[in-house]
DNA sequence: TGTCAAGGTAGAAGAATGTCGAAACACGGT
DNA sequence: ACCGTGTTTCGACATTCTTCTACCTTGACA
């Protein structure tokens, strides 16, 4: 059985299908279940190797890049750059292809626009950090409670 | 010395510094510098709770929020939602501010834009999560040109 | 000034993560 | 069929992370 394309993509968390077309992270409160999925994706980026992983596939010629280039990279062992491309497999972001000796690594098509997405609203002409009820006073206000 | 705005925001990153304006992920290979800051970040929202502390204040009513309405969301203890918003804010994803009693939290003004930058070329006015990204503003030719 | 509540710090226990070397697997070529 | 190279899996170990309880700091108010 094939490791890639396999057991692996299964868990795809289809980040679309999670958090909505647009829904961005400032419009209402992420759901407990929004939150881990999204959270997975974002653990899986927040490593210096494999966020240069990421950059280094997703700029290489042609939108893929062979494991081989990527070792060589870094001064890290072959088993610890495969280690990390699964993990950046297994959150979604990106997909393998054995061609022969070598297996190829792209970017899941769409999955870096969704997060984008997600991250600020869909018409970012200026930003609304500062609402027109920015002077609040002493008074707290409730919380739409999520429910935990 | 204040807690707050205070030692912790001097390490702030300052996204837009550090990735340029608009530095897209697939441009050009992250430097080991740029990786490991921004990873920074990208760690920082790599926890389910943390992101959805961060949604929780974004979304809040006048874009803060008190931490006394944060911790009633969670089933956790009052120190781990104080540690996982030293997090957010050591990471320069929000910024804290003590008014009287309480202290309230905001989202650190254009992080997330400046992030949302990262991840495409220019933020795009709408969102293609479907694999039609046809009309790609700006930039990044490279992607869709596969040659099997 | 004393007391109370909100929020932060300190330290520790248990789980998760990053890294490695050794071994296994998948091809292509001889 | 065998060997060599590229890539992944398997255990193992040190480090980091999440969470807790106990205690401390800050500010409001009587």
């Amino acid at each position: 059985m094939s490791k890639h394309g396999g057991a692996d993509e299964r868990a795809l968390p289809q980040l679309a299908d999670l958090v909505g077309c647009c829904s961005p992270l400032a419009r209402e409160p992420l759901s407990a279940e929004q939150s881990t999925e999204l959270a997975r994706v974002f653990k899986a980026m927040g490593d210096p190797v494999r966020l240069r992983l990421l950059s280094l596939i997703a700029s290489h010629a042609g939108g893929e890049a062979c494991v081989c280039d990527l070792t060589d990279v870094f001064d890290l062992s072959g088993p610890t750059i495969s280690h990390h491309l699964k993990v950046l497999r297994e959150a979604g972001l990106i997909t393998g292809e054995r061609r022969g000796t070598w297996v190829y690594y792209r970017i899941q098509p769409g999955v870096l626009e969704a997060l984008a997405a997600v991250l600020v609203p869909a018409v970012p002409q200026a930003v609304p950090t500062d609402l027109e009820s920015a002077t609040i006073p002493e008074g707290r206000r409730e919380l739409p409670v999520v429910e935990a």
